[in-house]
RNA sequence: GGGGCUGUAGCUCAGUGGUCAGAGCAGAGGACUCAUAAUCCUUGGGUCGUGGGUUCGAUCCCCACCAGCCCUACCA
């Protein structure tokens, strides 16, 4: 089994998770889970960043502490997984102590290998960012990001030397052109790498939550610096060689566009410095769009505080969760990985998911399940027939394995799940063109349903990655035993799974058709 | 200022230096009634953003322009 590491950004717990983050984590969830069911060895993360001064000012703001106030933020982030089921093999927060060790111990490395260094810097400081800012660089003498007023402060950082990279990045870009991708964002990275780097400070001594600079006391990490790490104390980088052996070796980064520079320049860099392996590989996404904005924290913010009146209001459908409570999770799911290509921006709307959810769940797959239960009643006993090994289905079913599976494993899920739909489209012609329920019972009967049935089993496991539940419960009314996640390809999609002989249950419909 | 991306049927998007530029959804017509007013069949003539250029020939190559988006040192 080839491993295969897949990780999230983590999440800074400022806030609710968004349906941004959520989009990032569904999508992540279902290419571990995709990766699974091909047989490799998944170890799938996420979790939460979670120092910062951000942080300080948000817990004082709250009346409390900063190890309380992300304790409970935090929490949000892992009941919000847990009810959008996201099957992670691993949670960290940032300030675990197994983190602070891995921190420690990598910039250690770093800062012996000599490319940390310890120089004065003063200017002009915005709290949000935790970053210095030009004079040219504000917009009418506030922060260009928060528009917040920037404050005068001096202090001595220890800078990491990434401008030494410039070269070795460019030449890492050249051998492995798959790097970064898209493409488009890998020309991104390497536009900001030819631009020229920059050292980058990377400690801070106005406060003190963060992780301790080992060598001076004095000092704590910059949130970014630290938070990259995450992924390799996540792989078991100096506490368990062998886990980090195989993971660090088979490294994929799933990201949004917005942390493309600290990924695909920084942390290949510090990578360098600290004498192991970049990552194999980043895949950058990008925004969720509502009506041409982009679709975040500020956002939702600005909505809750009542601005335009009916736009703003839509914001809590915007909240991943009450879009569950409200889609159900499975279609919430379907919709952030079928609706928009990995790697480009998609618009997002409440009229789409609506779309989406009549035309692919009620339409088509629901309705395909409710029409075969219900003939298999009628012609054959509610007991399913088994399926015609030489169906003409089955060649439908082998190109949709086929299809489905290539376009999994080029990042497009969406892709994938187009793939999988054809299969399920050409069930409902294929009942159409025997109409099964003018028929007398009899082998005839038992064929055309039989074929329904396997097309329905293989498509459950097709689906699974991005609906495990309904796959789940697809194989459990057509009385398949197991589950769909324990399933591996390719057999599990070959021709002839469904045995027959099982009673198949009726049901409610499993997506109940929704107006408009 | 510099850099990148996008602009293709009502909508969301594929796509290729050359026979009629494609899919899904929506719409239209028909069939059917097992099914969630679902399904199946038929139906898409859209200056492929605008203006030039290269070429025997461009939507796809080059240039300019227009429109929109993003990055330019810390919100997925």
């Amino acid at each position: 089994m080839p491993p295969y590491y897949l990780t999230t950004p983590i999440y800074y717990v400022n806030d609710a998770p968004h349906v941004g983050t959520a989009y990032t984590t569904v999508n992540a969830d279902a290419l571990a889970r995709w990766h699974r069911l091909v047989g490799d060895e998944v170890w799938f993360m996420t979790g939460t960043d979670e120092h910062g001064a951000k942080i300080v000012e948000a817990a004082e703001a709250n009346g409390t502490t900063p190890q309380d106030w992300t304790d409970r933020t935090s929490a949000r982030f892992v009941e919000a997984w847990r009810r959008l089921d996201i099957a992670y093999d691993d949670f960290i927060r940032t300030t675990e102590p197994r983190h602070y060790a891995v921190v420690q111990r990598f910039l250690q490395r770093i800062y012996d290998n000599g490319y940390i260094e310890l120089a004065p810097y003063s200017g002009l400081y915005c709290v949000s960012c935790e970053d210095y800012y030009t004079e040219d660089q504000l917009i009418e003498g506030t922060c260009p990001v928060h528009g917040r007023p920037v404050i005068e402060m001096q202090e001595d950082n220890y800078f990491f030397k990434l401008s030494a990279f410039e070269d070795r990045l460019l030449e890492f870009y050249d051998q492995h052109p798959d790097f970064v991708r898209p493409v488009s964002k890998r020309n991104e990275a390497l536009g900001f790498i030819r631009g020229g780097l920059r050292d980058v400070s990377i400690t801070r001594t106005s406060f003190t939550w963060g992780v301790p600079v080992p060598w001076d006391s004095g000092h704590v990490f910059y949130v970014w610096y630290d938070a990259l790490i995450n992924y390799l104390t996540v792989a078991g980088y100096g506490s368990d060689d062998a886990a980090f052996a195989s993971r660090w070796g088979a490294a994929h980064h799933l990201i949004g566009k917005d942390i493309l520079k600290f990924h695909c320049v920084w942390w290949p860099a510090m990578c360098m410095a600290a004498q192991i392996d970049p990552p194999d590989e980043i895949f950058v996404h990008g925004y969720l769009l509502m009506g041409g904005q982009k679709l975040g924290k500020t956002m939702i913010a600005a909505g809750a505080a009542g601005g335009d009146g009916a736009k703003a209001l839509r914001v809590t459908d915007v909240s991943p969760l009450a879009l569950a409570d409200d889609f159900g999770v499975d279609p919430l799911r379907y919709h952030l990985v079928r609706d928009v290509p990995l790697g480009g921006d998609g618009d997002f709307s409440y009229e789409g998911i609506v779309s989406r959810y009549n035309a692919d769940l009620a339409n088509n797959l629901g309705n395909l399940v409710s029409r075969v239960t219900t003939v298999v009643q009628s012609k054959c006993g509610g007991v399913g027939p088994a399926c015609d090994e030489g169906s003409e289905l089955a060649a439908v079913a082998a190109e949709t394995l086929e299809t489905t599976a290539a376009a999994w494993a080029r990042w497009a899920p969406h892709e994938g799940l187009e793939a999988t739909w054809r299969l399920i489209g050409a069930a409902n012609a294929r009942l159409e063109a025997a109409e099964p329920w003018k028929m007398e019972p009899g082998p005839a009967v038992d064929a055309v349903l039989g074929d329904a049935l396997e097309v329905l089993r293989i498509v459950a496991v097709l689906i699974g990655p991005a609906m495990p539940a309904t796959a789940r419960e697809v194989w459990r009314r057509i009385g398949v035993p197991g589950d769909p996640g324990s399933a591996r390809l390719p057999d599990a999609a070959a021709w002839g799974g469904y045995e027959g002989g099982a009673t198949v249950e009726k049901g409610a419909p499993l997506f109940p058709r929704r107006k408009a």
